[in-house]
DNA sequence: ACGCACCTACCGATCGGTCGGTAGCCTTAC
DNA sequence: GTAAGGCTACCGACCGATCGGTAGGTGCGT
């Protein structure tokens, strides 16, 4: 061992670190009752712990809040907003961006995105920063309307309003689908491409 | 006064009855912080009311939200499905539900549906009992579309997950939409109405 | 005199969080 | 080889605050 081998190598069975487990846990607890309706006591049972060893790893509970929105706004940004950036044509890079958030509400735990209206449980400063990172995804889906209709490919639409829509088709998705119902994964990436498109693209 | 005369006549300044203002302000504070994160002393104050007091007008907390869900649900019934389903024109139909639900946002406390998931927090029975009543809505979208699809004129898309599309556009202004901005009333319902209608009816 | 609307004061339970410990492993010293 | 020391990961027991809810009373309009 040398001083750059600064990996936590603490791996339970499936190659996690005892607190990506806790963070993603708590993620999931909460996407599914709510912040205040999630209690620490609750996911300290839910990683097979006490409270007490539960706050030998994290600080606080507002605190975890936080950090599972920052990562959540990081894997968005990595999975979805960057790869998107690099795609000139607006109507090809918007069609991959929905198709990308789709695919990473499986993929990469993207549903993690319903707790960020759970910010407002932050301090006002954490607030802010979690809520510009939001906003600068909204301004590249609004960047990306407004070159579609310099190219004259946009519907008579209003960009604010049609980003809201846009966002608020793929977030949803997250809320009223279960794996259970004949609706495979594929079908949702294709089905809300088109809706989406449909909705805003001139007929040519 | 006679056996006819059932109405609770006391009113505050507004010409609502002491309940109705509780279970209003109860329904707007629930939207903001969660049914868990609303705690019945803050609703008290709210009302300007002792905890015990507001305990004088309601049996439970529990109860309360499932008489603002019902509430809610009887709202949308009496102002969007009964008059939508009164057209016979699948077109015109949807076009109408869409343009009433989103008004129904504005005039009558609509984005009380919000609330909807937060039927968790009930007794199987009565989630069971809102849920059912909520299906029903989804059931004349699904409905709708099928006479479309019949007709020819929706376009290449699944009927299942496109009703749940159209659903969160709506839903959807409820969480994002803040009166601040400069988008009117007006301009979101016809935006709303036109951004689904474009997305599901082919070009003729 | 009666009941409605509301109060103060309180209940047991649960909340987020902390305290002082300890079992087991890893390193270092001899 | 092994004992000492340190560190990580946890635990039982507990804290003050707040939770949903209640008991018993007061004041007021009819």
């Amino acid at each position: 061992m040398t001083i750059a081998d600064t990996a936590k190598s603490k791996a339970t069975q499936e190659g996690q670190t005892r607190n990506e487990e806790i963070f993603q846990t708590a993620a999931e607890l909460m996407v599914q009752r709510g912040y205040a309706g999630t209690s620490m006591g609750d996911l300290a049972k839910a990683v097979g712990m006490t409270k007490a060893g539960l706050y030998h790893h994290i600080s606080s509970k507002q605190d975890m809040l936080l950090q599972i929105l920052l990562h959540a706004m990081e894997e968005l940004e990595s999975t979805v907003i960057e790869p998107a950036k690099r795609i000139a044509d607006p109507e090809e890079r918007l069609r991959e961006m929905i198709r990308l958030h789709v695919r990473g509400l499986f993929d990469h735990g993207l549903e993690t995105a319903l707790l960020f209206p759970e910010r407002r449980h932050l301090e006002p400063a954490q607030q802010q920063v979690v809520g510009q990172r939001i906003q600068s995804y909204r301004g590249l889906i609004r960047e990306t309307l407004r070159e579609l209709a310099d190219e004259g490919k946009l519907q008579d639409l209003d960009i604010n309003i049609t980003s809201s829509h846009i966002l608020q088709t793929i977030a949803g998705i997250a809320r009223w689908y279960r794996k259970d119902a004949g609706v495979t994964e594929a079908q949702l990436v294709e089905q809300t491409v088109n809706f989406n498109l449909f909705a805003i693209l001139k007929v040519s």
